[in-house]
DNA sequence: TTGACGTATGCCGATATCGGCATATGATTG
DNA sequence: CAATCATATGCCGATATCGGCATACGTCAA
């Protein structure tokens, strides 16, 4: 192993919880860093930061209102964790199926320990 | 800010993408950590370690089977995920027509700047 | 222009991370 | 028990990360 991949890309843009939330916030409409970093009780800097990294993943649109710049949500880019999140849909049920029979499984071994 | 959440989350766990791939192979089926490294063309402490994260937040499963141990997937852990993202499902198309808007008030604010 | 507001950046410290390598630990078989 | 195969750990280096603070930058209004 050997370093790898990190920020700037959305996996690890929405691994960061406080991230999470401001996304959340954004879901009820634009705001300035500001509101946000008030909303979510975060420094300013914070905020303006965490939103550079959504901004640079393409999470969040930014645009000029005057004297402020308000972000906004572009969720496209969730769609492909959804969708690979998705791709295990059919596990969710069935993992309980498979520690079942692993229980069973063990159960069987044990009383195979003490013939 | 001052240091947050890092791994031992769920979101964290799939941000990187080796743990993906992983993940993905285990769909297949259950795996000794030497197979999983010999697949993805990892080397074997690498694959471990990121097996052991895995373990820690509960995507994946093992059990011995005489000298090996089986890893297997245990997929629950990416329900909440999966939804949470389909928490902003609404907003993948909205997100064009806000776009649009977005572009629309571009064009105007320029033709009010040249009169 | 000067000021005042809104926002981004830079630098720092503390801490994790991932990968590579060597090696310890575990289990099985002879 | 010794040898062997399977797997986990430890330690290291390089690099990011997040937060805090101070401060630069940008934009508007008087």
């Amino acid at each position: 192993m050997a370093r790898a991949a990190t920020t700037s890309d959305v996996f690890n843009a929405i691994a960061e919880p406080q991230r999470r939330r401001i996304l959340v916030l954004l879901r009820a409409g634009e705001r300035p860093v500001t509101e946000v970093a008030q909303e979510l009780g975060l420094p300013q800097p914070g905020a303006s930061k965490h939103l550079r990294v959504l901004r640079e993943v393409g999470l969040v649109r930014d645009r000029r209102a005057g004297k402020q710049r308000l972000y906004g949500l572009d969720a496209r880019g969730l769609r492909p964790v959804h969708e690979w999140t998705g791709g295990f849909e059919q596990f969710w049920n069935e993992s309980f199926d498979r520690l079942d029979a692993y229980v069973r499984e063990l159960e069987q071994a044990r009383q195979e320990e003490q013939p």
